[in-house]
Formats: structure tokens, sequence, C-alpha cells
DNA sequence: GTCTATATCCAGATAGAC
DNA sequence: GTCTATCTGGATATAGAC
């Protein structure tokens, strides 16, 4: 037996630290300095682990859509209808944005074109198209209201986002799952009073 | 008669100037020296006029703001009913996301808080409050459903503003104004294809 | 592979002539 | 008030010992 607890590899805990200090700060606002003083590491296993800043943050892109990859699978692999998918989803952005705020951060909240100008915007991503291919399936199954497929998807989840959001910049102050139930019924019943 | 065509002052070129290449490359991708050369005035200039680049963006920042606020007060002056209004505004949003885009990007899609930390998040100033207010009194008057009243407001404006994020981001490639009459259905009776 | 010390560059900001 | 030339700090990145 070598060891009972694993300590966290060297490149986790650079990760985990950049992450933490991105989302607080913003990326430009903090050094390579910064992450390798809080990280407990040296500048230059910094830079042989991932090139430089760039490196890490391009590292943390593909890590978050990771996470997000395994969230929109972890709800699609269970074969629901169209809403059922989309409520379990929304409930999962939700209680992820309390539970593992950076992740969520960096996923829906950062803008990645001012630092990896490379990439492709995280919205034309893998889980994203996952998202919308969800709704586009409910709409032709009937089970969702026909409409343009940007619309379809920015009326289902536009709402969660815009609470996320709000969320993460302090402006509500309470956790957001328990605005779960409200969310929903507007989305799927709509806001006028009127029924047709 | 002193000129025929006003120069435009230097205060506004450099706002104007700034404004253009923050929304394109980001603040901190954007240098004084940036703005100096292509608003063709001298750094001094900024600097008495500005105070310095942080200056530049508190200025741009309630100027934004003021737009924003005629924006929202040109539809509340009407003394519509709820439902219009909100449909007004986000017909006005979308528009102007295709026609004073940088104006809508600056607004809506910048983080603020990574280069004015001391400026309030851009969600809790008087035209977003206005709109949440818009939104209050719909429900007070029964036009609009009951809810949690960031939930009500996500609802009615969450799809707009995604959508404009998505088309500020260049996933969408049509102007956004043609998905109007969708999105406005879709938000007020929802996505559910039953109906109770 | 990991570290410290150092090099290099460029941004924001200022000084002072005009 | 506007300009050019300059200063200074701090950032990314590297060199080279261990």
């Amino acid at each position: 037996m070598k060891q009972t607890v694993a300590p966290e590899p060297i490149d986790r805990r650079i990760l985990n630290t950049a992450l933490d200090l991105f989302v607080e700060r913003g990326y430009h606002n903090v050094s390579v300095h910064d992450v390798q003083k809080q990280a407990n590491v040296s500048i230059g296993s910094i830079y042989n682990h991932f090139g430089g800043k760039e490196g890490i943050a391009k590292a943390l892109y593909y890590y978050v859509l990771n996470e997000m990859e395994a969230l929109v699978n972890s709800v699609t692999s269970k074969d629901l209808g169209a809403i059922e998918s989309c409520n379990q989803l929304i409930a999962l952005l939700l209680e992820q944005t309390e539970t593992h705020r950076n992740i969520i951060a960096f996923a829906l909240h950062a803008k990645h074109r001012e630092f990896l100008p490379e990439e492709p915007p995280i919205c034309s991503a893998v889980p994203f198209k996952a998202m919308r291919d969800i709704v586009q399936k409910g709409m032709e199954q009937g089970e969702i209201r026909q409409c343009d497929p940007w619309v379809a998807a920015a009326a289902v989840f536009g709402g969660a986002i815009r609470l996320i959001h709000l969320r993460l910049d302090g402006v509500i102050e309470q956790p957001i799952p328990t605005l779960y139930d409200a969310l929903v019924e507007s989305t799927w019943q709509g806001m006028d009073t009127k029924k047709e």
C-alpha cells in the first residue's frame, strides 16, 4: 500500500486554483504569479505543465466543457421525454450553480473570446448543441410547440440561464433551486394569464 | 455662423472609438495607445479628459446606461399594458442589437466587474430595475401570471436576452428581429403543446 | 520535473514644452 | 488643452542550477 490518501496531483491543484481565481477576479486580473503562489507550486512547474497562462485557460475550457457534457449526458441517457429532460437539466443547472459555482460560472459566465480567441464560442460546443437537440426532438415529436429552433431553445433555457447569471452576479441573493417550480411552470405554461 | 458641420467633439470621438474597441476585443485587450491612435488624438488628451483608461470605461458605462434608460422610457412613457410594454421593449432590444450593436453589447454582454469593480452590477441599475417593475405591475394587475418576481422577469426577458447573447457571439447568423413573433408567442403562451 | 533568479516587453501613467 | 517623449511597474516567459 503506497498511501492511503492520494495527494492532489499538481496539475489538478493548478487547475483548481486557476479556476477559482479566474472566476473570482477575471482572467486578465490574475497573474501567473497569483496562481503559482496560491497553488503552492513554482512558476516553472506551471510552464512545464501548461506552457503558460493561456495554456491553463485552454485546459480549463475543455475540462469545464467535459463537465457540462457529463451533466447533459446524465439526463439524456435516461431516455425521458423532451419536457422532462429539459426540466431535469434545468434543475441540475440551478443546483450546480450553488454547489459547483465556479464550473458553471466559467462555462456560462466567462467571456472566453477575450482570452481564448482561437477557441470556438462555447455556445457552439457539444453540450450546448445537445441541449438544443433535446428541444428540437421535442418539437418533432409534438411535445414542444413548433417554432424556430433558436427561439425554442432560448425560450426553454433562457429563463434558467438568466437566473443563473443574476445569481452569479450577486443580484439574486437566495439559492436559486428554490425557484425551480415557478420557473418551469412559467416556461411551459407561459406568462400570459389568458388561456385560449 | 461659425460652422455648418459640427466636427465631432473630441470627447465623443474618444468614447465612440473606445466603445468599438472594447466591444470588439475586450477591455483588457485594448491599450490606451490603441484608443489614442484610432481616435486620432494624443494620449495626453485622453488623460486630460478621462483621467485614464478606467475613466473612459466609467464614462462609457454611464453613457450606455443612459441609452438603455432612454430605451425603456420610450416604452413606459406610453402607458400601455404590461404585456404590450414588454413586447415593445423586446422588439426594441432585438432591433438595437442590429442597429446599435456596440451599445447593446456593452450593456448586456460586457463583464463590468472585471474592469469597474467599484460600480454596481449593471443588472441592478435603473433601466433593468424598470424592466422588472413593468413585469411586477403586470402581475399585480392580473395581466401576467403571478409568481416569484425574479422568475417572472427572467421568464419574460430571458429568452430575448439569450437570443441577443447568441447573436452577439456570432452563433446566430440571421438578424434577430425576424425572430420576434415566435419569441413573444413562446414567452406568453408557453412551450408546452398541451393546453389545460 | 521542480525550483529560483532573471530577462524582456509593454501597459498605464506622467512631465513638461508648446 | 494638446502634444511628444519618457518613466516605471508588473506581467509573461526563460535560463539554468538542482
